[in-house]
DNA sequence: CGTTCATTTGAACATGCTCAATTCCTGTGG
DNA sequence: CCACAGGAATTGAGCATGTTCAAATGAACG
């Protein structure tokens, strides 16, 4: 508790929380106490699984990935998270974490004990919104990556995932054209579900495509609009399928054609 | 809004929300009027995507399936919830349900206004901590389910599902061995990304090995922890397998070796 | 430099998908 | 009550995608 140092800075604007934050305390009712800060290193865990839970964060800069493990040891990635990212969500359920969070770069993270948290939830309106709607966020972004997963073929899901990243940055102020992947090949394969094999394969043609260049870590985005078309790709297409309007409009289907 | 009954029955005492019920609200601050109670049947759509987000349900009887469509039409069932499960989540994001809701039976559901919701939460702890709770529950379910899906083959998806299942009757006070499935092949296949073919011949081969009897939609699991062994399938075991201890344990793995 | 880890590449193989045909249900109308 | 139609489920056979295994190359760090 002690090793979080109480500060505030630029970077709270973007925060989803900063509504708890002094400044606005001010013009509200909320009475909450600064947040406070702290730095991790690479592979540093922000949490492990099992650890109690007794405050969630807001990522402030960096990256972090968070993890399950299966009955028999495996690690599955469940997710990439970025600045202004709320961290430790899974923790409600059972007042213990059940992911690990590990951080993929040097980042520094904002702590809010859960205490404060209940307390402003009391008290603010916009709290309460705030959260539920981060809640109800990574909520919907665990389920458009669950229907990736599964009506998607490798190449769709690579693309799908560049161009998420690609997404991410811009909403935060960086270059959507131009990034560096702060996970391992390895990260990637584990979070997509494929083999390391199949994501190096995937770089390789997209770059001999032009599609994207690739330098190490480094990606540009070069042609935009292809990489888009690699989501509709052909073949992945008929998978699982089933047919929005069953009855009764089947002669609209058919009058189109 | 008129076309939900207001009413008070037994279900509510197994209900997630029930501190916000009339019986409760006496011995705490929650001021909270009698929820609403309505019927669905087989096919109806509680909520579709797109519809302005305003309330949250508890399902008290039946079933219901969630889903969300690709970019190219196609259904991808992100869910199947149960009684007592809270429904509707996903709206708080954008203040829009980007999922659609769809019963499998007749089934009745308890709706909670959003500006109810809001007002109690204001004022009971409880319901802060029973809604978070779900929503934690709702997210870590996700991301178990992603886990499956990424590690797991035919027959371990397959047997996770029945075996989840079993688990959710269980807890609702019904039988572990046997039930009903209330969702199609095709809804099972959907769901956990696999062909129709596929689920059909996983109930066949399960049947074979005398480990479940099949009658059409009603499943009996003869043998629990045959069952259990499915999902340690040998095959899948080395697949995306990352040690957990990249550095400095190498000595205790060989050891044992 | 030399060791280690990360990434790439190639070739064979296997799981699960596609396609096609059949059987089994359910409900409907004669 | 039976015949029939449409949907749901099952089964078989060939094939494709992506995995596995093996080896080589490249980068990083002491």
């Amino acid at each position: 508790m002690s090793q979080y140092v109480a500060q505030q800075s630029s970077l709270c604007q973007k925060c989803s929380m900063s509504a708890m934050c002094i400044e606005k305390a001010c013009d509200s009712k909320v009475n909450v106490k600064v947040r406070s800060h702290k730095i991790f290193h690479k592979s540093d865990a922000l949490f492990r699984d099992g650890e109690r839970f007794d405050a969630i964060y807001i990522l402030r800069s960096g990256s972090v990935k968070s993890s399950l493990l299966s009955g028999t040891g495996q690690e599955q990635i469940t997710g990439f998270y970025f600045p202004g990212d709320l961290l430790g969500l899974d923790g409600f359920e059972k007042g213990a974490h059940s992911q690990t969070l590990k951080f993929l770069e040097t980042s520094s993270v904002c702590r809010i004990a859960f205490s404060e948290l209940d307390a402003a939830m009391a008290n603010s309106q916009s709290i309460r919104y705030n959260l539920l709607q981060g809640m109800s966020q990574a909520l919907n972004d665990d389920d458009k990556f669950l229907l990736n997963a599964h009506c998607m073929n490798a190449s769709q899901k690579f693309a799908s995932f560049i161009l998420n990243l690609s997404n991410k940055f811009e909403s935060r102020g960086l270059s959507s054209h131009n990034f560096d992947l702060s996970m391992s090949r390895v990260d990637i394969a584990n979070y997509l579900g494929m083999a390391v094999e199949t994501v190096s394969r995937q770089l390789t043609q997209l770059q001999k495509d032009h599609i994207i260049e690739v330098n190490k870590r480094n990606i540009s985005i070069v042609d935009f609009s292809r990489l888009q078309d690699c989501l509709n790709d052909e073949k992945a297409m008929s998978k699982h399928f089933i047919p929005l309007m069953s009855k009764g409009f089947t002669s609209q289907v058919s009058a189109s054609h």
